[in-house]
DNA sequence: TTTT
DNA sequence: TTTT
């Protein structure tokens, strides 16, 4: 009836950018959220979330969004049940993301030749410049 | 960093009260919560969500709240590794619950000459009844 | 950068229904949402939150809701600011809705005539009529 | 009923710290937060939103937020009514901060050689040392 | 009175 | 001006 959630965290790594058969955008990443407190040894956990995004916010995800970048997630918690091999029966939990919001910029270009200007490798658009190949696009 | 989910939906099932063994006590229940489009062959299906509930209001949940109870839930969103009994890597998600909130009233007592049938009664403050056996907290 | 709101609460008087010159329809209504504690008089209080809901939603709204029925609105907090007739700086605040879910059943029909079957003047929608004559549309 | 509201946006000013006269800490501060659209004009626009933190986390805030910083909100929306000196009736509304989350760096201090200038020094903590005299509490 |  |  209403389900929304709203998750602030770093990209455990790159994206993963894929097309369906129809050739809708959906792009994959896991966020991982500190939890708000710590645990009885003193050390601070996160939760490791699955985030889904589709269509155009999907490719804008990928190709702007690394390893480590911050954002602001809005989306709806969906559980899906299916069988495994053995034929038990699993459940996923994913977020569906309606929003993406990036509260970082990009950080320095790694790049050993260095950069000109105030020191970024930004592309036009402003946002450091992530280069994607085949691999990257693996599952 | 932040966690914040917001759901309202009913529950498929009675909570289930535990202690730990400390004496806390933890409630669990499901959420059916109806998701907001239809799929292709035209139902609506819903996510089955796995909410927790800590100390006082475990027992207020437990008390009062009964299958088809409507509530709203705010918590977080927590995912939970294990290695399953085949050594596989396994994950669990709930929410753990801040907050609970009733939001309708519990169904009338369907009739005065005792309720042993779907084991529910009327108790004085007009909530119905739950009665716990030790079939109830198996978990 | 990001503005979410979600308030649970009820209608304090119908809703009001416009049209913008260009034919957009715009619903008014104001919720009563109980603040989760008492004050020094032991007595509850409640924010009153104007809620603004456009197009078919707010023909949806106008047509179904009245007062004290029990709504869910998920919508951002919006501010604006106007200088009044002395001059003085204004400020308005409004919660502009994305989504209104509805919570309960529509109470009773009033209609002294009486209604058959199970005691409701459903309409064909399955909600109970409400009549709107000139004067529900003052503003 | 249920009232939560998260805003991601930057402070305009600094905060601003006061005791109640049992010793409560109450710092307020105004966030921009912008629209996630623009306006005909082709401009975006923010929502001016103001914030309300009491305790300990306003003592927090005051010490290490400034002008410009990036934060989430987690609170309720509080409107209060009362009669103007013209005895019009005026309301105000305002988020109670449950939850401030600092979600960017302070900027580096800007010169080596003392920051009399805008009033910032960096205390050990890396964090901006905000300096309060008497004309900083004027509200 | 408005932030980047 | 306030809802249950």
């Amino acid at each position: 009836m209403f389900n929304k959630i709203i998750l602030i965290g770093r990209l455990v790594r790159e994206p993963e950018l894929r097309y369906t058969p129809s050739g809708t955008a959906v792009a994959r990443f896991t966020l991982a959220v500190d939890r708000p407190f710590t645990n009885r040894q003193g050390e601070r956990e996160a939760d490791f979330i699955d985030i889904v995004v589709w269509q155009k916010q999907a490719e804008v995800c990928s190709q702007y969004l690394g390893k480590g970048r911050l954002v602001a997630v809005e989306g709806r918690l969906q559980i899906r049940s299916y069988d495994d091999s053995q034929g038990v029966r699993r459940k996923t939990a994913e977020v569906v993301a309606e929003q993406v919001r990036f509260l970082d910029r990009p950080r320095e270009a790694q790049s050993p030749a260095g950069s000109a200007g105030h020191g970024h490798d930004l592309d036009e658009s402003g946002y450091s410049e992530v280069s994607f190949n085949e691999d990257d696009i693996p599952f």
